[in-house]
DNA sequence: CTGAGTTTTTACAACGATTGACATCCGCTG
DNA sequence: CAGCGGATGTCAATCGTTGTAAAAACTCAG
């Protein structure tokens, strides 16, 4: 079953140096000599053995993705995305759900997976800025989220605040005084961040922060944003627009809208963060930030494999995804 | 950086040999030995290199599973349920996306990856039942999806027919006459299988069979279900109830009667397939055939794992998920 | 205390691909 | 025709781990 180095040299009627030497491009090889071991590997179907060649270069040409979950839409298109640039390139992309637990991470930085993976592209959720410094020395790393902005390692996010900036300025740009925010509290310093953006809009537009409007919500994920808009409409007086710092938290909260038969952005003007294909199916459709998916699977994979390459210690890198606030129907009815 | 078996064998003073056999949990060694290894082990944080160890046992502990996109979030959801159940395993699962295409199909049925993985879970798009069969030679491998019912291969699915005939049948119930299919064409032979279940529960109500209410689509994205709703309140006789073969063609076709103005249930009852958590947070929420996914990751696991061990030829297996028909306000106003 | 029988531990050779040092063999140039 | 550079081949070693088989250490009966 299994074809070998040796069976395709045999077949090819040359050495297995040259064959060897043919798949790794070595320089001295005849048009003729190449066409021949091409030819032969074609025949026989061959691949390489990953472990052996893996084993003896010390590389693999595997990359692991490091994220919280997968099924949570924004992740899942993040990671397809990832593993089209990295397909792209010649590297397959294992993909790693931490579910958000602390022992799940610390595997991943310990470098896990027994020295196969060449570097590790990581979205923390729960491992704090410190500890991820310390442990980063096993494998090449890159960071994506706005956590850990200051740290020492390569570094791939939106510029989360002027984003959430500009989002809770369109709010107000619409006319909305009364603007919350939800997934305040959430996890991976996202939400501290985003709401910083938040607060500054309130402020450069001489709007009054109103920590009743600030809602945390234990998660990111649609039945937060529910419960948290339910929680907003008990209040006495209650809020005429919501930031969501993403889009599941804005979806549950349309879902809660709906039930208590308000009118979006009549009553209530919505707006998301990540720009997830359901928000743009949803009815109304969801205003969000539009970050360049694409383009940061590029650049994170890009960067990580020029550190895997890496001679030199080149200095620090920290990417900032370009993006774009997609106004639909939620705040434009 | 590397800590390698012989730097735990001299740490702990024995042979190389030895502290395998405690890793891989030799019976004939002493407690003490064993304390003394571990002791190292822990010590010097080491982690078997997955490459070596693969090269020599010819078994890696990695599994494939070839989806069509992870993106999509019935595949999402999948791919998650099945690293979960592979990981409880000590499996870890490289996830493949084949994006429908033949090449990557083929690709994934030649065992690629170099004799890496142990084995496939494949859900398959394009490729055809016939050359399934004939490329299965490579690697031990589970199929997934109604496609290719009669084969020879290991194969789990949801029984779609049956399904498909209570989905319509549960539309016939609440008093609905004129309903329309969406996704008849769609990949996989889904469409196939479902339409007949879909037939049989018109024909058993006595109810007839209208071609124009069968609408094929391109796809199984939402678009494709919006734009098949599109089409169908442009007929002159309206459905009053579309039965979609899966739920993102049914969110999208919520999405073309909410911009039509149309009420539902109240002038279009709709029913999905797949459950996806989408649905459930939707308004309104979305009445859907819910297949038990974690049961279906653990039987394809199981089955890929029994596979891999397997000495005798064991007879083919054919795995039936179990369903509920989850009834929501997309039919019960 | 000896020898047989049983445990426990070890030495050695693979697994498949790559690499480096050299040895060839070729056609050419000077 | 010596010599040179290009193109291949030979040979051996290496990556880290594990299966085989045999050596070493221990047990216990006589």
């Amino acid at each position: 079953m299994a074809t070998r180095l040796s069976d395709v040299a045999a077949r090819a009627g040359v050495s297995v140096k040259t064959v060897s030497n043919v798949i790794n491009d070595y320089p001295h090889i005849t048009a003729q000599t190449r066409a021949k071991v091409e030819a032969a590997i074609e025949a026989l179907d061959y691949t390489p053995n990953v472990s052996a060649r893996s084993l003896r270069k010390g590389r693999s040409d595997f990359i692991a993705l490091a994220i919280p979950e997968m099924a949570s839409p924004y992740f899942a298109e993040l990671g397809a995305a990832i593993s089209r640039a990295a397909k792209k390139r010649g590297i397959t992309v294992l993909i790693d759900q931490t579910e958000g637990e602390p022992a799940a991470e610390k595997l991943v930085l310990d470098g896990m997976r027994g020295q196969l993976i060449d570097g590790i592209i990581f979205s923390p959720i729960t491992t704090a800025p410190a500890k991820i410094e310390l442990a980063a020395n096993a494998k090449p790393l890159v960071l994506l989220g706005e956590r850990h902005a200051g740290g020492t390692l390569d570094h791939v996010a939106v510029d989360s605040v002027q984003a959430s900036f500009d989002a809770t300025t369109h709010l107000i740009s619409i006319g909305r005084h009364r603007i919350a925010a939800i997934g305040v509290g959430g996890g991976a310093g996202t939400g501290a961040v985003r709401r910083k953006g938040y607060r500054k809009a309130l402020k450069a537009a001489g709007l009054p922060l109103d920590p009743a409007l600030e809602l945390a919500g234990t998660g990111y994920h649609r039945e937060d944003g529910a419960a948290a808009m339910r929680e907003l409409l008990a209040l006495p007086d209650r809020p005429d627009a919501v930031f969501c710092f993403n889009d599941s938290l804005a979806l549950g909260a349309l879902r809660s809208l709906a039930d208590a038969g308000l009118s979006v952005p009549g009553d209530v003007a919505v707006v998301g963060f990540d720009d997830i294909e359901d928000g743009r199916y949803h009815s109304p459709s969801l205003t969000t930030i539009s970050a360049d998916k694409d383009w940061l699977a590029e650049n994170a994979v890009a960067l990580l494999l020029d550190r895997i390459a890496g001679t030199g210690e080149v200095d620090r890198r920290d990417l900032t995804v370009p993006y774009t606030l997609q106004i639909r129907e939620s705040t434009a009815g």
